[in-house]
DNA sequence: CTGCAATCTGACCATACGGTCAGAAAAGGA
DNA sequence: TCCTTTTCTGACCGTATGGTCAGATTGCAG
């Protein structure tokens, strides 16, 4: 029941959506050992032991969660088109990335926990995430290296690009505070960082 | 004993300091439901009895952390000089902030995961947050309308500067994952964001 | 040294939590 | 309909955890 492949009949197909979904909103909120299995069965609106008819444990939920998340995280850096324009592609990796951030703010701040909590149950995509990195990373220095861009640490650029949109979504409450009611921080954000990508990177 | 103001005894003194930097390390990297206390007693070489002898609660002993963790975190906010060069002060306040990260990385984590959960043991100090963030991006855009600085929003300068220079310390292991050995992420972070800033704000 | 206050401890308690299990209820195919 | 499989539940268990307490130990002023 707590397998990779798809769930077989419709009911299972509901109910593990409808768990993946509320572990995501616990999980996301309140980190991997704040959140109870109780609050993500009241969530899905199932029984616990039910819930666990369905994943074999709460670890169980949480790899799943996580399993599925850097794919999508990581998927607008892998369109990153060597053969695009290079001011082009950059910034539209980094509102690809911003509009990632105000979709799917819960994903952000779970990530975020994992992070924090020093990657364990990540550590071991970490070899891969390296890789792509590196791989845009050469991307970006020869773009710079032929003049098409200014010259930038490529692997701190990816960070800065990650930094500034993440923040949005995992320091929501803090930006929306300093902002007042009457911002729309996304909107905002994407200005300014059109701005500062574009003075970045200007030959 | 979980008052504020200085605790009289040597014994009280020594005792209440390693209780609050063994909580530091543990609600750093755990967050405050995954922190037990006996890993804080543990940690400060105390027996829990003896630990809420000096602390009412776990919640005390977070609640200390937290009251003076603010203040040491806008520090260097607090530093930015009107009067100043603005380049030159934005840049100064950039480095410490960074400096900060690289010193105090538990803090940073500390405010991370309060500002994840929605900041719900924070959210009487985040007024105070937006008069300073306020007052000195006040500050900044009168520097842009003097025509000393390039035209930039200055709340999202501020807040483009707290993530470039908090993601060091929150996102470490990722960052230490992703440039892999022999690099000093801190170094090159310091060399990245001057470049940066630099282009962002030059007139 | 004496006696009081400060410091510390082992034993204990109540609750919360992850997880189990026997069996009831519902689905679904024949 | 009948029967098998799937889905679901109430009751329960063991452990972890925050916290309490009576009393032992230690520090220290006189």
């Amino acid at each position: 029941m707590d397998d990779g492949n798809p769930a077989r009949t419709r009911i299972q197909r509901r109910n593990r959506k409808a768990i993946l979904e509320a572990a995501l909103e616990v999980f996301s909120a309140q980190g991997f050992r704040g959140a109870t299995l109780d609050q993500i069965a009241a969530e899905a609106g199932l029984s616990k032991p039910n819930l666990l008819y369905y994943f074999a444990s709460k670890e169980a939920i949480h790899a799943e969660l996580l399993a599925g998340l850097l794919d999508i995280w990581l998927a607008p850096l892998r369109e990153l088109d060597p053969a695009g324009a290079p001011q082009a592609e950059i910034l539209r990796y980094v509102r690809r990335k911003l509009e990632m951030s105000r979709a799917m703010p819960r994903e952000s701040r779970l990530f975020a926990n994992e992070m924090l909590q020093g990657a364990p149950r990540l550590a071991e995509a970490l070899p891969g995430l390296k890789a792509l990195v590196d791989e845009k990373a050469g991307v970006i220095r020869a773009w710079s290296e032929a003049g098409r861009l200014a010259p930038v640490d490529p692997h701190h650029l990816i960070f800065a690009i990650w930094a500034l949109t993440q923040h949005y979504a995992d320091f929501e409450v803090q930006v929306r505070a300093v902002l007042g009611p009457g911002h729309d921080p996304y909107d905002e954000a994407g200005a300014f960082l059109d701005l500062l990508f574009a003075r970045l990177l200007r030959v």
